[in-house]
DNA sequence: AATCACTATATACATAATGTATATAGTAGG
DNA sequence: CCTACTATATACATTATGTATATAGTGATT
């Protein structure tokens, strides 16, 4: 039997559909930026580079270009081999918009589920009355 | 080509992982419930039931059960068949008090995202200013 | 008792998002 | 040439979810 509160404990399971899409494309809105590049400046979406996936965000970069959502080239770099360097389009500016409308929705329902938690849990451990 | 457009108006791809699963510890709570039940209950959590999805719901209520979150048993229906009524238990409120930290920690990651957007959509569109 | 509408549950198949592990390759320094 | 580092890419597996369909009991109607 596997430990049920294990997954609690790595933060690498709770990930929110689409979330690393929309931080890149916000990180990508009025810079262009390479897959390494990108990875320390996720730390600030709350990403920890131990829990980031390589992996994860390579691909999904390239997801993104295969939707039009970037576009990329390759560019030398000052140290080391040459970096493939993102741009955002329109497409994908216009993307973030909607992004953002969805991301408020989530939020509005994550709160709604939090207040009617609290609410729940007070009736029911309030027997301390007694 | 697809419409890109497209997956934002329909609202079925908007999901947060395992938030359904959530809600239904929720609900089940402090009452027993069995599917289409719960399915009205939904609603107050932002489940339109057109968008609801019935086979989603039961596996979901069989999974949990599979996790030990939830105990069921059958229950005569004074209209229709019987139906599989289901208990939360006590591993099963534990579980939630966890779900609901990472749904707080889910919410102020996008909070903070929705917060560097508007600044940056902010310095960028209001060069209105010239 | 046959049919039908309704309630209720379950499962097979497919897709999408993500994680894990590994492969490939250029650069710079010794 | 060997090694450490930077950088990108891909194969395979798992998880969460959607779509479609199957199964079956109940009660009313014919």
């Amino acid at each position: 039997m596997k430990d049920k509160q294990a997954i609690f404990c790595n933060d690498k399971s709770h990930h929110m559909e689409r979330f690393l899409e929309v931080c890149l494309l916000l990180l990508l809105y009025d810079e262009i930026g390479y897959g390494y590049g990108l990875i320390e400046q996720l730390v600030n979406f709350g990403f920890s580079p131990e829990d980031l996936n390589v992996s994860t965000l390579y691909r999904t970069l390239r997801k993104m270009e295969g939707e039009g959502l970037v576009t990329s080239l390759w560019e030398e770099s000052d140290q080391g081999p040459k970096r493939r360097v993102y741009e955002i389009t329109l497409e994908g500016k216009e993307n973030l918009d909607q992004w953002i409308k969805i991301l408020k929705m989530r939020k509005s329902k994550i709160e709604n589920l939090i207040v009617q938690y609290d609410k729940k849990i007070v009736d029911t451990t309030s027997d301390l009355s007694d």
